[in-house]
DNA sequence: TATAAAGTCTGACGCAGCGTCAGGGTCAAC
DNA sequence: GTTGACCCTGACGCTGCGTCAGACTTTATA
C-alpha cells in the first residue's frame, strides 16, 4: 500500500517540506515516483522514517543518520535498544532539569539557598550521544523498568523512606575515607543491608555484593551516590563486598 | 562578585561564543565591560541566563525569550511554574516515545503487532508550550519531588516492592465494578493502607483520603492507575474516601 | 621582569534544517 | 472542463550558533 506525501506527513507529524528535504538529500526517498513526479511511500519508508525521527530526537545530524542507516552492519534491533538507552538518558537529564527548576522556585521563594552551580544542574549540552556508543551497557533493564513503574505510582509514603535512606547514606558517606573493613563501617553497612531487606527483598550475600558492584559499574548510580561525597560509590562497593564475603564465610 | 566569560561558560555549560552571541543580539549583556573590552557578569545575569536556558530548552526562539523577559508583567515565579509544567509535559512526551520505542522493539521481535499510527506516537512536534498557558495546575509538588528523589536512588529492592504493589493493585482493579463500600473492597483497601504505612509513613485518615483524591485530580496518577482498568482511579478514590470516613467515625 | 601561555576581543564566513514564497503542473469531482 | 485541493521544483531566508583569523590582555613561570 502506497501513500502520498500528505498522508505520510499526517501520520508521522513531519511536514511535507521535510519529506521533500529528506528526499533531496537522499536520506529518505519514496519507493515510487509517478509520471507526474508525485512521491509514493511504502511501509518500508515509514519504518525508515521512524528510525530517522528517533535519531533526530536524539540530536543526530541528518547526514550522520544517513550513514548509520546505510551502514551494512546496521542492526535494526540493536539500534532500537541503543536509542532506548539514549532516550532514557535524555529523560534523566530532563528530570535533573525539573529538579533544578523546582529548587529554583524554592530558592526564589526564599525557602532554600542554592549555589550557582546547583542552579545550572542539568544544563550541560555537551552530550553527543553517538560518542557514547562504545560505552558500557548497563544491562539490568528490568530494574530500570520496575523503578520507573514504581516512581510513577508511589505517592507520599516514599518521602519517609527516602529520608531514612538519605540519613543512612549521609552517615556512611562521612566514613568514606576510612578503611571499609573496619567495625564501624561494617556495622553501618549492616544497617543498610537490613534496610533493603526490610523493603521486602531478601538479599543473598552474592546479590548484596552484586548490588555494590552495580554502584560502580552503572554510571547513573555512581553519579547519584557520589553526590554524597567523592568516591562514595567505590567505597560502598568495597564495603558491601567485604560484608558479603564475611557473611559467606 | 563579577565573573568573566569563561567562568560563566563553565558554570552554565554554554559556550563562550554563545555568550558573545547573546550579548550581540541584546539578549544577555554583561553588567560591566572592562577597558579592554572584557565582559563581566554578575549574579543577576546568571539568573537571567538560567531563565534563558530554560526557555531555550523548551524550544522558544531567542527573540521570543527576550520579549518575555523584557515584558513588564513578567513574573519570575510564575514563569518558573510555567516552565516546570512545560518540562513535565516534555517528559511525558519523551515517555510516550520511549514506550513507542519499546513497543517497536517487541514488534520487530514479532511479539506484538503495531498499527502505523502507533509506531509514531509521541512524535508530534507541533507543541508550542506557551500556548498551553491556560492549562490546569496539578499542584502537589512535594509528592513529585519525593518520588523523584527516591526513584533516582533506590536500587533493586524496589523490584520486590513494586511487585507486591502491583499484585495488590491488580486485586483491587478486579473489584472495580463493585460498590466501593462493600466489605471485600474495604478489606483490600485496608491492605493498601497497611502497605503504605508499612513503608514508614503513618497515614492519617485525612491524608489517606487526600491521597485518593490525588489519584483522580492528578492526571499522571490517573493515567497510571487506569492502566489497571478503566475507571480504576475513580474507584480507588471513592473506596479510600469511604475507608477514611469510617476510620474517623 | 621578560616572555610564554592562556584567555579575550571583534569581525566574517559557514552551515544545518528546514519555512516560506513563487510559478506551474495534476488529480478527482462535479 | 472547470474548480479546488494537491503536488512539484527552485530559490531565498532564517536561527543559532561553530569556527577560523588576527590582534590585544592577563596570568603564570622562569
Amino acid at each position: 500500500m502506497l501513500r502520498k506525501v500528505s498522508e505520510v506527513a499526517e501520520l508521522t507529524g513531519v511536514s511535507v517540506r521535510t519529506l521533500h528535504h529528506y528526499d533531496r538529500i537522499g536520506l529518505l526517498s519514496p519507493e515510487h515516483v509517478t509520471e507526474a513526479g508525485y512521491r509514493q511511500y511504502s511501509e518500508q519508508e515509514l519504518e525508515r522514517l521512524q528510525q530517522i525521527l528517533f535519531f533526530r530526537e536524539l540530536g543526530f545530524r541528518l547526514k550522520h543518520i544517513g550513514e548509520i542507516l546505510e551502514s551494512p552492519d546496521f542492526d535494526r534491533l540493536e539500534a532500537l535498544e541503543l536509542q532506548r538507552e539514549a532516550l532514557l538518558e535524555k529523560r534523566a537529564r530532563l528530570d535533573r532539569m525539573i529538579r533544578t527548576l523546582e529548587n529554583t522556585i524554592q530558592d526564589v521563594k526564599g525557602e532554600i539557598e542554592l549555589t550557582d552551580k546547583e542552579k545550572f544542574e542539568g544544563f550541560d549540552f555537551s552530550n553527543n550521544p553517538y560518542e557514547d556508543e562504545a560505552r558500557k551497557r548497563w544491562g539490568n533493564e528490568a530494574v530500570d523498568r520496575s523503578n520507573q513503574a514504581l516512581a510513577n505510582m508511589l505517592p507520599e509514603g516514599q518521602k519517609r523512606l527516602g529520608e531514612q535512606m538519605e540519613a543512612l547514606f549521609r552517615k556512611l558517606a562521612a566514613m568514606r575515607h576510612q578503611d571499609p573493613a573496619t567495625e564501624e563501617v561494617q556495622r553501618a553497612i549492616g544497617e543498610w543491608h537490613a534496610f533493603l531487606n526490610g523493603m521486602g527483598y531478601a538479599y543473598s550475600p552474592e546479590a548484596f555484593k552484586g548490588l555494590g558492584q552495580l554502584y560502580v559499574q552503572d554510571e547513573r548510580f555512581t553519579r547519584n551516590m557520589d553526590q554524597f561525597g567523592d568516591g562514595f560509590a567505590r567505597f560502598m562497593a568495597a564495603a558491601m563486598g567485604i560484608r558479603a564475603d564475611r557473611l559467606q564465610a
